[in-house]
DNA sequence: GATGAGAATGTAATCGATTACATTCGGCAA
DNA sequence: TTGCCGAATGTAATCGATTACATTCTCATC
């Protein structure tokens, strides 16, 4: 009465299922799948018809073992829900599976637990390299990534003192541009909306509006740099603050280590009656898809988020490949600011409190 | 000259040199790191020493050849940058991976080339369990998941006809209680913003904004149903084809059958100087995070975005450990509308063209 | 016809773990 | 003393592929 399944094995079938149904040795039909032109068209018909016939696919972890590689890569990624890792990761994805590689996503979601569970996962071999997003070299309580002798890259965030390829944006130079487009538009009071402290990327960005100010001659005021960390509820709460000032004591424009912040902000501002850019100009960074759908749309730094991914990965590969370890070349793509809706010049006060300009305030060019 | 790194064997530790050097056979090592209490104090003690110090870690691909298993999961995906799915995979990751499975992100993105990769993957033993976000069993040309005899659970949209688990939202109850909401509020010319007509959320949203209106006696009009495909630019479009009508003709509320597209549309109408909700109302569905950071914040059906994950990365864990194979069950979480601004009564215009309604206007109530 | 080169295929070692089964050993009862 | 039992450990088979090396065979050449 137990309905047979027709021809399907039980099991998958192996190797040697195969060679016995095609009247060969295993390493004939081995040779078959990898290296067709050495066996001669009559075999290798056989051993074709055999293999479909029996459904056959070769087993990965027998095929690993052998052959001391996985064709995965595993990503470490701070926090996949996360807008602008997404990009990247997209951008990882097409690069990668077109070169045939699998990809295990690590998201760390500041977890160490998590991020340990990786780093051994890495070293028992479970993958070939290893993109880190995430700013760090991860490590676990006993071992540190590095341990694994595996090929690395770090992207985004730029991992100082390292010997390993590295791809990242002009942090600095960019975060300058974004603020020398305010001071251009004629704002001199200028707030940065910064990131946790003790991230990398923070610290180039409050590193470029400090220098913009600098060379403008603008004197930089430690009230107008308020604390976020990258999430949109530190952008709401950096609106409350700025808005707890006494409208005069406020900036008239604001830069954010991210867009996320700045739409939170932005949010905020508009529940209180205010407006952007008229009351406030604002500034972001990275040029995710919502700062273009948001209102006004965001004036931002656009990073190439695939094209990040895409470069990343492609320097693994390389390194997977040719084995041509410790390339330490730090590779840097452009990323440009996007002027929109989010920024226009101060209003004009005359009696302003611009009291922090050293020379005339400039006004609209 | 060369600094020689001091304990560190040059090719990581296998065990039998961790046996080696704890003066023990292969299969004592083994056996303490799998089951410590089957082998004495002393020994245990000289092989865990003796693991330390060679920083041994158990080869994944041998292990997993072994056993036959790989504690892999994958995840396929339709889009990762989609911040719906994102959510979604968090819940999955926080589930999967305290279970200790890491988990392969299949971002299939509409190539069926990839798509036919991971289903050889699959097929190739290189996943203990799949779990679908996409809406169809994926395939190759030649063979299909099912073919890998690997337990399976899908998530979010519901695949009609098959005998593995699946966690869904009831879509038909929720879109129906989203349009309801909008009669409630007095409104009887409701547009839909539909998905692509092949997609099974799309088809249930479609019906349960049907059954509304069919249940309080209004009738649907085809006009008022505007294609879609979840993109917030469908959302621009939609909204531009609205504008494209005379005034009165306009519906004074729609339904979306997601959030992108409900923000892209807002987007749209404010840039034409509409007011959203005093000229049209908008509900979404989804309850992504930037659909209470956008402005109108969105009335919308929020899905338990990570307990969706949780759930279905639960029910196939139960899958793969107790191997019980084929309980066909149908799990449906609460999924409910949230009340924001997005939505209010429609405009009191005495001579309204209200021809579809059957009764007398229903207004505010 | 003998010889050798080269092509096609087969045999068996190998990758590194897990684990069934075998062995050793100590202690206790008869 | 012998024999048996159970605890601790060791030996070797096994998972399923790849591939170095061995073998066989064909054919051209002398």
């Amino acid at each position: 009465m137990t309905k047979r399944t027709r021809v399907t094995r039980q099991k998958t079938a192996k190797i040697a299922d195969v060679a016995r149904l095609a009247g060969v040795s295993v390493a004939t039909v081995s040779r078959t799948l990898a290296r067709p032109e050495v066996v001669i068209e009559e075999t290798r018909m056989r051993v074709l018809a055999a293999v479909r016939d029996t459904g056959y696919m070769p087993n990965v972890s027998a095929r690993n073992l052998r052959v001391r590689k996985t064709m995965i890569v595993l990503v470490a990624v701070p926090d996949i829900a996360n807008p602008f890792f997404a990009e990247v990761l997209q951008g990882i994805d097409d690069t990668l599976s077109a070169a045939g590689y699998g990809l295990i996503i690590a998201n760390l979601a500041g977890s160490p637990e998590k991020e340990a569970r990786y780093v051994d996962l890495v070293c028992a071999g479970q993958a070939d390299g290893v993109l880190l997003l995430c700013g760090h070299v991860m490590r676990s309580p006993t071992r540190d990534l590095r341990d694994a002798r595996v090929p690395l890259v770090a992207a985004c965030e730029h991992i100082p003192h390292e010997n390993f390829p590295q791809v990242t944006i002009d942090n600095v130079g960019t975060a300058r541009e974004a603020v020398e487009h305010l001071i251009e538009l004629g704002h001199t009071r200028i707030a940065y909306l910064s990131g946790p402290k003790s991230n990398i990327l923070e610290q180039q960005r409050l590193e470029g509006y400090l220098q913009a100010l600098r060379e403008t001659g603008i004197a930089a005021d430690a009230r107008l740099i308020l604390p976020g960390d990258f999430t949109f509820h530190a952008g709401v709460e950096a609106g409350q603050s700025l808005l707890a000032l006494k409208p005069t004591a406020r900036p008239t424009a604001l830069f954010a280590a991210n867009d996320e912040m700045a739409i939170g902000l932005i949010k905020t501002m508009h529940a209180a009656g205010l407006q952007i850019p008229n009351d406030l100009s604002v500034v972001g960074f990275d040029g995710i898809a919502y700062a273009d759908y948001c209102e006004p749309t965001l004036t931002t730094i656009v990073q190439p988020r695939r094209e990040l991914g895409a470069a990343a990965a492609a320097e693994l590969i390389e390194l997977m490949t040719t084995g041509k370890a410790g390339s330490p070349k730090h590779v840097k793509l452009p990323a440009r600011l996007i002027r929109r809706d989010s920024t226009r010049p101060p209003p004009k006060r005359p009696g302003g409190i611009h009291r922090l300009a050293r020379g005339p305030a400039k006004t609209a060019q």
